[in-house]
DNA sequence: CTCAGTGCAAAGGATTTGCATGCCG
DNA sequence: CGGCATGCAAATCCTTTGCACTGAG
């Protein structure tokens, strides 16, 4: 459960998780994951092509699923435009997204260790009372970033 | 900014929204309004329609977004499905959601005062460490509803 | 060889929009 | 009357999928 600290470590741990779930680590599926490691905010299909042009936007898709399914990337629906991906939290670390209303973009922000155990907390417990068996939580800032003020 | 407590002033307020925004607050939008009004959880368009036979749907989108445009109806992206529409939070109450992966279902929730200050503190402050101006915020709860465990 | 992976193009599906008509003010 | 509102159908556009081909084991 501890998050990998080097590439090196990322690419292992991706590749372990797609063969338990019998699929090849290849090359464009390396490349997505590269260019998502490389990157300190979501990104969308667009943007990761743009970054890596060899890679096909159908591949792409494809590709994010299957890193989605095997629990390497995490998909993002912020609004009326593209989803955005990036690496699964427990490669990264725990965090949440501020969202533009203007641009769209999404950027990451981290929350104080006691503010999100007391939320950990008052959310399981609103759930238990729906009888709602909680997974995780997805914690969203809405406003403008500096450039869009 | 106090929340409306009779039906009467909903629609009351929802019509004076639509007015400042150079709108009228015709039969459809009042039927999608009282749609919303009547439930508790947020509802997607088929469900609107399922409610109410007599709007059609592209008008239903076009009034849900004239809605939220004069801030009466907020929308919930919550995944690969439909939308949800929910009334403003000002004409109801702060609350987050519980969303269910199995069937897509969204559920009210709501969280102590002194959590939900706390959470603003927090938010507020992490959001301008990276320079966004923070408008409000989302919190929703990922996982498996009391009929889908 | 076998079967997953890839790329192209076409299909899918929620949402939006064009246009002619209806209706409130 | 003027202009917003409505409904139908067609268009949009992100995303998924069909299909034939390539490549790793």
């Amino acid at each position: 459960m501890t998050a990998p600290t080097s590439d090196e470590e990322l690419h292992t741990t991706a590749a372990q998780r797609l063969r338990a779930a019998g699929l090849r680590y290849t090359g464009s599926r390396r490349a997505v994951v590269e260019v998502l490691a490389a990157t300190d905010r979501p990104l969308t299909i667009p943007e990761i092509l743009a970054v890596d042009p060899s890679l096909a936007q159908s591949s792409a898709y494809r590709n994010l699923t299957e890193l989605i399914g095997a629990g390497v990337v995490h998909r993002i629906i912020s609004g009326d435009e593209y989803s955005h991906f990036e690496l699964a939290e427990d490669l990264t670390s725990h965090h949440h997204h501020l969202v533009c209303t203007s641009c769209g973009r999404v950027a990451d922000v981290t929350l104080s260790d006691d503010i999100e155990a007391s939320l950990d907390r008052a959310l399981a417990r609103a759930a238990e009372a729906e009888g709602f068996q909680a997974e995780h939580h997805r914690l969203d800032v809405i406003g403008r970033c500096s450039s869009c003020v």
